[in-house]
Formats: C-alpha cells, sequence, structure tokens
DNA sequence: AGGAAGATCTACT
DNA sequence: GTAGATCTTCCTA
C-alpha cells in the first residue's frame, strides 16, 4: 500500500480535493483495518472563504488548518464529527472536507458502527463516514501521510472515472466557484445535482 | 448562558 | 421526494 506522501497536500486545496477523489482512506482499529474510496469532497480556504472554519482568524480549535499540511482536522457539526485534511499552499490556509466514501473492508464493522443494514447508506455522507469509521475528536491532528498513523490515505486503483463539480452543501455564504468534487454516478455520492 | 454549526433521521404529503 | 425536528460541541457575548 503506497501511501500519499505529505506534499501532496502542499497544493491549492480544490486541487487537493480533486485529485483526492478515487484514493483510498484507511482506518486502522487494533487489527482490524476498515477502508473505503473517497468519491466525494470539498475545499475550503482561509480568510476570504465564509463557510471555512478559519474565516474568523486564528483560534485554538482551527489552529489546524494553518499549520502542517496532510493532518487530519475534525471537528462537530449538528451532532456530526466531519473529517478534514488540512492542504494548502506554503503559508496560506486551507483544508478539504472528505464527504463520502464507498466502502472496501471491514463492512461489518461499519454496520456495527451505524446500525444500519444497507451498503448505500453506510458512508454516504460527511457524518455517517466518519461515525462508520469510528472516527472522532481522537483523531484531530493525525498525520494521514504517516503509514503508520491509525488514519491514512493511500493510493488508489488505476481507474478512470468523470469527475463532476458544484457548489458546496449547506453552507450559508458560497463562494463564487464551484468547490465541490465528486464522482460521477457513483452510488455514495451524498447527494446528485 | 445562548446560539450557531460544512448534517441526519423520521414522518409525512 | 421533501419538510421539520433534533442530534452535540465550541465560540461569543
Amino acid at each position: 500500500m503506497k501511501v500519499l506522501p505529505k506534499d501532496f497536500y502542499e497544493r491549492d486545496p480544490a486541487l487537493v480535493a480533486k485529485e483526492l477523489l478515487g484514493k483510498i482512506l484507511v482506518r486502522r482499529l487494533g487489527s482490524k483495518v476498515l477502508s473505503g474510496k473517497i468519491v466525494e469532497t470539498e475545499a475550503y480556504y482561509g480568510k476570504n472563504d465564509p463557510a471555512s472554519r478559519a474565516y474568523t482568524g486564528r483560534k485554538i480549535f482551527n489552529e489546524l488548518m494553518f499549520l502542517d499540511v496532510g493532518k487530519a482536522f475534525i471537528y462537530m457539526v449538528h451532532a456530526n464529527w466531519l473529517l478534514n485534511i488540512v492542504a494548502h499552499l506554503k503559508n496560506d490556509v486551507g483544508a478539504v472536507l472528505i464527504r463520502a466514501i464507498e466502502p472496501l473492508e471491514g463492512i461489518e464493522i461499519m454496520r456495527k458502527n451505524r446500525k444500519v443494514e444497507e451498503i448505500r447508506n453506510l458512508t454516504s455522507g460527511p457524518g455517517k463516514l466518519t461515525k462508520a469509521l469510528a472516527i472522532t475528536k481522537e483523531q484531530n491532528g493525525i498525520d494521514v501521510a504517516e503509514i503508520s498513523s491509525e488514519l491514512t490515505i493511500a493510493e488508489g486503483k488505476m481507474e478512470s472515472f468523470e469527475i463532476g463539480t458544484s457548489h458546496r452543501i449547506g453552507v450559508k455564504n458560497d463562494l463564487p466557484q464551484e468547490l465541490r468534487f465528486f464522482i460521477k454516478g457513483n452510488k455514495f455520492v451524498s447527494k446528485f445535482s
């Protein structure tokens, strides 16, 4: 398994978000491994992005977005933990939100964590996938570019797919550009449009 | 102390 | 398919 190197994340968030599609999110739980293909992401910037956690300036809770890239940045919204990966150019601010994955390994454990039978409903949303993979604030700040971490992102299979874009979901004040990216036709994308 | 937050579930028309 | 209640944390007053 090849883990994506740290410099993968040291680029424009929108570019990182787009290229994360098709990559494999790997969650290690003791001896168990849960994994899924990333099928939907969104990019967030810093000061000039009203929807960003970093919009109001650097605080303790959003500090990660200002620091090293390639770290998991996790926070709670509406009783759901949302998983972001810090990604931005040098000395800039930003992160990529993982919105949906397609389950590959450890589906039975995900079922147990989510208490849902239907596979399609297991990880097809940002709050759903964190629950299925047992991700909480405990994992905040984990280095996903490090192969020994309990949360990493690995190179996926070589395959081609069409990438769709749209405006970000649930955002009050969105930017003019489309910053949501998803694999066209994939059943695990949270919403269509 | 209060409210807002990048969502989800349920119960309907 | 769509609307509305409600899930929990952390910031801001």
